[in-house]
RNA sequence: GCAGACGUGGCGAAAUCGGUAUACGCAAAGCACUUAAAAUGCUUCGAUCAUUGAUCAUGCGGGUUCAAGUCCCGCCGUCUGCACCA
C-alpha cells in the first residue's frame, strides 16, 4: 500500500498487455464447450470512436466476459463497415484517397477500442473494403444471380443533376440535393435489384418466432412489410379508345364502397397514361410537372392533389349505364398495387381532397352514426372512415363492410371480362425490391460486363475479384469509375470482343448483411465455411442502435434466407437475441446563434439554479435542451479525454449504471465523477483489508455478523448474475452498491474483527471481484492480485453460490390491516398458513388495532404478505 | 393520419406473478476529521400536519380486487417509427 490512489492509466495498460500476451480472448472453433456468439453492430470508420460506440461495446463486453466466466466458448469479434460516401467526400475535400482515409481511421479507432479493454478476438478482424471480403461478396452475387434472386429493372429515383448521382429520399431536403443544393429530378434508371419482395410473406411470418427481439422492432418490421388484403377489380372502358387494353385494373381494400365511386385515377407513369400522352400535348405537360417534384416526405405532406381529366370513361361493374371518369393523378403510386385506384370521396380522405378540388360527386355508402346530412363532407372536408352499415348501395344495403366485401367478390369473380374474371383476391405488400446499384466509387464492384453482342455477361468466378482501380481522381462530381476508360474497357468473357464493365457499386447495406457469418471463419476461401457457420450461427445476442430496426436488420434476415438457398448458411434467422440500446445524450450550450462545446464552459450551481459561462472570458452561455450527442450541436464528449482522466473502467461503469440500457443515457460530468469515486472506493476497501485477509481461507460462516456477510455475498452473487443474464446492467450495479454498503463497515474495522468474520469478508471480496469483473475488468484483476490471487479473473470460472445461504430460514413478511401496512411478522420460512395466521393475531399492533373485534377475513400469501380485513 | 411505447422525489431510476412504493446512484443540507480546502467517514432527505404518530402521494377521472405504479375503461401529455400504400 504505497500509493493512496488507484491509477487507471498505468494499471489498465498493464492488464490489456497481459490479456493479449496470453491470448485470452482468442476463440477456437473446435473448442468442445457450449458456444455463445455475442456481437455488437460493427462501426463505420468515421475517424474516432464516440460515446455511442463506448456504450454499445461496453454492453456487449459485459455479456461476453460473463458468459466466458460461466463456461461458454464465446465468440466476440470486431470489424469495420468500411465502404461508403464519407470516404469519397473526404477524398473530394482533402485530396486523400478513400482507401487511405479509411484504413487510417480504422487504425486510430482500433487503438481506441483496445484502450477500453474489450474482450475481443482481434485475430478475426476484417473491413468490408478488404479485397478478401468484397471478393467473397462478388461470389455471392454470382450465386444469387444464378438462382434468379437478382434482377435488372427500371425504377424512379431522385437524381441530383450537379453531383450526377442518385439520392436516397433522406438526402433530399426541400426538393434539393443535400450536398449540391440542386433541384432534384425524377429519373427512370435501370438498376440491379435483390428480390426481397419474393420473401415478404416469409419475412413477416418469421417475426413471430423472434421471441428474444424487442416487440417494438418486430412491429416496425411488420408495418414496413405492410401486408394488406383486397381485390383487383377490372373496370371496362366505355369506349374502345385504347389500343392495348379493354379495361383498367384497380387494387382496393374497400370493394364494399364500390357504389361510392366517383372517379378512377391512374399513376403518372401508368402504361395507359403513357399511351394517352402520345396523342395529348396537355397531358405531356402535366406529366412533366409531376416529375419535377421530388418524393421526399416534406414535399409529399404538403403536396396538393393534382389531376388531369382524360377522355376515358369506364363502366361501373354493377351498372353498365353508369360511366365513371378517368383521371391521371399525382398521388397515385405506380409501384403499389396496380398503379390505379378507384376514388370513393365519402370514405377516404385523399379521395375527398381530390373530389373537392375537381368538384366530383361525393356519395356516402356507409352510414354515419347520428347524422344523415351528407353535405357535411364538402363543408368539414373530413372523410368518414369508421365502420357502419352499407347504404345507397343497392343489393349491399344493410350489410357490414366485411360482408359487402365478400358479396362484391363473389359476384364479380363470376363475371368474365376479356376472358378473365372481373375481380380477384389479391395480397399486396408494401415492401419493394431492394435496389442495390450506387453510382459511387467506394463500394463493392458489381461483377457484370456489358457486351454489345452478348448482352449482360457475368464475370466468371475464376476472374474474380473485380478490383477497384487505384488511380482515380475526385476533382469532378459523379462516379470516377464511370470516366475511368481503361478500367471500364474489358474483354467479353463470352465472345472476347471489347465490352465494358458495370460501373455501379453495391449499396453498403449489402456489405453489412452477411459480415456476422464471415466472422465465424474469416479465413475461408468460399464466402463462408459451412462447418464454422453451422457451429456459431445464429448469433445469441446482437446489440446495436434502434436506428437499424428496419433496414439493416431486415436486409440481414433476407440475406440469411438467400444464403441458405445458395447453400452458404444452414439457417433462416441470423439473430436469435436482439437488443437495441438507447442513445447517449448531452445538454446543449449556445452563445447566441453558435453552439458551444461542453469542454469550453463551466457550470455554476447556486441556490438551486444552474448557469453556464465561457471558461475563457466568463461570458454567460445559454443552457439548452438535452439532445443526442452530435458534432453539429457540439454537445459531444470525446471518449479519449475521459479515458485519459478517469480510465476505461470508470467510463464503462458510468455507461452501464443509472439508465436502463434500452433507454437514453444523459452524459454528465458529475455522473462520471460518481463512477470514478466508486472505483477508488473499491480499491481503497480492498487495500485496507488486504493485509489482514491475504492469508485467510475464504469460507462461508453461519453465525452472527459473519453469517450476515456471507448471506449477503451469496444473495448478491446470484442476483447480479440474474440481472446480467437479463441485460439489466443498471440493476446489477445497484445490487453491487448495496452489497458494498453492507460489507464496508466491517472492512474498515477489520483489525478488530474475529477470524470468522475475516473469513466471510475474504469470500465476500472475492465474490465482489467477480461481480465487478464484467463491467470493470481491469480493477477486478488488480484487486484480485492485491488479495494474493494468482489466476486471471478474465480466465476464471464464476463462483457458485450456496443455496443454503440464499434461502433464509427466518423471513420477514409485511402485515397489512385493510390493505395498509401496519407492521411486520418474523417467522420461519417453513411456517404454514395456519401457523402464520396464529402468529399474526398475537402481534401487539394487531391486537391493539383489532381491539377485541374478530377479523372478517385473513389473507395469507406465504413468503409475501398478510392482510387482515376487518 | 396510422402504428407503437412511455408518464413514479429536485434529477437518473427500482419495485419478478397484482402483495412493504420511492431500493441504488446523483444533487442538496448538517456533523466529524483538518489551520483551511479538497478527499474521506457518519447523519438527514416524497408532501402536509404533528408529541408518539397520522393523513395524502406513482399524469388526470372512473372501475375491478382483501390488496393497483402494475389489470380494465375514458381523458391529458411526451417520445419513437411509418406515411399520397388505395
Amino acid at each position: 500500500m504505497t500509493t493512496k490512489y488507484y491509477n487507471p492509466s498505468i494499471t489498465e495498460k498493464k492488464w490489456q498487455a497481459i490479456w493479449e500476451e496470453n491470448a485470452i480472448f482468442k476463440t477456437n472453433n473446435n473448442d468442445p464447450r457450449k458456444k455463445y456468439y455475442v456481437l455488437e453492430m460493427f462501426p463505420y470508420p468515421s475517424g474516432r470512436i464516440h460515446m455511442g460506440h463506448v456504450r454499445n461495446y461496453a454492453m456487449g463486453d459485459v455479456i461476453a466476459r460473463f458468459k466466458r466466466a460461466k463456461g461458454y466458448n464465446v465468440l466476440h469479434p470486431m470489424g469495420w463497415d468500411a465502404f461508403g460516401m464519407p470516404a469519397e467526400n473526404a477524398a473530394m475535400q482533402n485530396k486523400v484517397h478513400p482507401r487511405e482515409w479509411t484504413y487510417r481511421n480504422i487504425a486510430i479507432m482500433r487503438e481506441q477500442l483496445k484502450s477500453i479493454g474489450l474482450s475481443i478476438d482481434w485475430s478475426r478482424e476484417f473491413a468490408t473494403c478488404d479485397v478478401d471480403y468484397y471478393h467473397r461478396q462478388q461470389m455471392l452475387f454470382l450465386d444469387m444471380y444464378e438462382e434468379g434472386l437478382i434482377i435488372r429493372k427500371t425504377s424512379k429515383v431522385n437524381w441530383d443533376p450537379i453531383d450526377h448521382t442518385v439520392l436516397a429520399n433522406e438526402q433530399v431536403v426541400d426538393g434539393r440535393g443535400w450536398r449540391s443544393g440542386a433541384q432534384v429530378e425524377q429519373r427512370e434508371l435501370t438498376q440491379w435489384f435483390l428480390r426481397i419482395s419474393d420473401y415478404s410473406e416469409e419475412l413477416l411470418k418469421g417475426l413471430n418466432f423472434l421471441e428474444k427481439w424487442p416487440a417494438k422492432v418486430r412491429t416496425m418490421q411488420h408495418n414496413w412489410i405492410g401486408k394488406s388484403e383486397g381485390l383487383i377489380i377490372r373496370w371496362q372502358l366505355a369506349n374502345k379508345n385504347s389500343e392495348s387494353c379493354a379495361y383498367i385494373e384497380v387494387y382496393t381494400t374497400r370493394p364494399d364502397t364500390i357504389f361510392g365511386v366517383s372517379f378512377i385515377a391512374l399513376a403518372v407513369d401508368h402504361p395507359l397514361t403513357k399511351e394517352l400522352a402520345r396523342a395529348d400535348k396537355d397531358l405531356q405537360i402535366f406529366i412533366k410537372e409531376c416529375y419535377q417534384s421530388d418524393t421526399s416526405i416534406a414535399t409529399l405532406e404538403t403536396a396538393e392533389k393534382k389531376g388531369f381529366k382524360t377522355e376515358l370513361n369506364v363502366l361501373h361493374p354493377f351498372d353498365s349505364n353508369w360511366k365513371v371518369p378517368v383521371y391521371v393523378a399525382n398521388f397515385v403510386v405506380m409501384s403499389y398495387g396496380t398503379g390505379a385506384v378507384f376514388g370513393c370521396p365519402a370514405h377516404d380522405q385523399r379521395d375527398l381532397d381530390f373530389a373537392n378540388a375537381y368538384s366530383l360527386p361525393i356519395r356516402p355508402v356507409i352510414s354515419l352514426k347520428n347524422n344523415e346530412d351528407y353535405t357535411i363532407f364538402s363543408i368539414t372536408k373530413v372523410a368518414h372512415t369508421k365502420d357502419g352499415t352499407l347504404i345507397h348501395s343497392r343489393f349491399l344495403d344493410g350489410m357490414t363492410p366485411q360482408d359487402a366485401f365478400k358479396e362484391v367478390e363473389n359476384r364479380l369473380k363470376k363475371n368474365m371480362l376479356d376472358g378473365r374474371p372481373q375481380a380477384e383476391k389479391h395480397i399486396q405488400f408494401r415492401l419493394r425490391d431492394w435496389g442495390i446499384s450506387r453510382q459511387r466509387y467506394w463500394g463493392c464492384p458489381i461483377p457484370v460486363i456489358y457486351c454489345d453482342d452478348c448482352g449482360i455477361v457475368l464475370v466468371p468466378k475464376i476472374d474474380l475479384p473485380v478490383l477497384l482501380p487505384e488511380n482515380v481522381n475526385f476533382d469532378q462530381p459523379g462516379n470516377p469509375l464511370e470516366r475511368h476508360e481503361k478500367w471500364k474497357k474489358v474483354k467479353c468473357p463470352k465472345c472476347s470482343r471489347f465490352a465494358r464493365r458495370e460501373t455501379d457499386t453495391m449499396d453498403t447495406f449489402v456489405d453489412s448483411s452477411w459480415y456476422y457469418a464471415r466472422f465465424t471463419a474469416p479465413w475461408a476461401k468460399e464466402p463462408t465455411d459451412i462447418e464454422a457457420v453451422s457451429h456459431w450461427l445464429p448469433i445469441d445476442q446482437y446489440i446495436g442502435g434502434i436506428e437499424h430496426a428496419i433496414l439493416h436488420l431486415l436486409y440481414s434476415r433476407f440475406f440469411t434466407r438467400v444464403m441458405k438457398k445458395i447453400t452458404h448458411i444452414h439457417i433462416e434467422e441470423p439473430f436469435k437475441g436482439l437488443f437495441t440500446q438507447g442513445m447517449v445524450m448531452h445538454e446543449t450550450y449556445r452563445d447566441g446563434q453558435n453552439w458551444v462545446s461542453p469542454s469550453k464552459i463551466r457550470i455554476v450551481e447556486k441556490n438551486g439554479s444552474r448557469t453556464a459561462m465561457l471558461l475563457s472570458s466568463g461570458k454567460p452561455i445559454t443552457i439548452g435542451s438535452i439532445e443526442k450527442m452530435s458534432k453539429s450541436k457540439k454537445n459531444v464528449v470525446d471518449p479519449d479525454d475521459i479515458l485519459a482522466s478517469y480510465g476505461a473502467d470508470t467510463i464503462r461503469w458510468f455507461m452501464l449504471s443509472d439508465s436502463p440500457p434500452e433507454r437514453d443515457v444523459i452524459w454528465s460530468a458529475v455522473g462520471i465523477e460518481g463512477a470514478y469515486r466508486f472505483v477508488q472506493r473499491i480499491w481503497r476497501l480492498v487495500n485496507v483489508a488486504a493485509g489482514e485477509l491475504r492469508d485467510i481461507a475464504p469460507q462461508a460462516v453461519y453465525s452472527n455478523a459473519a453469517g450476515e456477510i456471507s448471506r449477503a455475498a451469496h444473495c448478491t452473487l446470484k442476483a447480479v448474475a440474474d440481472d446480467i443474464e437479463k441485460l439489466a446492467f443498471n440493476r446489477a450495479i445497484a445490487q453491487i452498491y448495496e452489497f458494498v454498503n453492507i460489507i464496508s463497515p466491517s472492512l474498515q474495522s477489520i483489525s478488530q474483527t474475529d477470524e470468522g468474520t475475516k473469513s466471510a469478508l475474504r469470500q465476500a471480496l472475492e465474490f465482489l471481484i467477480f461481480m465487478i469483473g464484467p463491467m470493470m475488468p481491469h480493477l477486478a484483476e488488480e484487486c484480485h492480485v492485491i488479495l494474493g490471487g494468482k489466476k486471471l479473473i478474465a480466465n476464471s470460472a464464476w463462483p457458485a453460490f450456496d443455496t443454503a445461504l440464499t434461502n433464509r430460514d427466518g423471513i420477514t413478511i409485511p402485515v397489512q390491516i385493510n390493505g395498509k401496512k401496519r407492521g411486520e411478522l418474523i417467522i420461519t420460512s417453513s411456517a404454514n398458513q395456519a401457523e402464520i395466521g396464529k402468529a399474526v393475531l398475537s402481534l401487539d399492533f394487531v391486537v391493539t388495532r383489532l381491539n377485541g373485534k374478530k377479523p372478517k377475513k385473513i389473507i395469507i400469501v406465504p413468503h409475501r404478505i398478510v392482510n387482515i380485513v376487518t
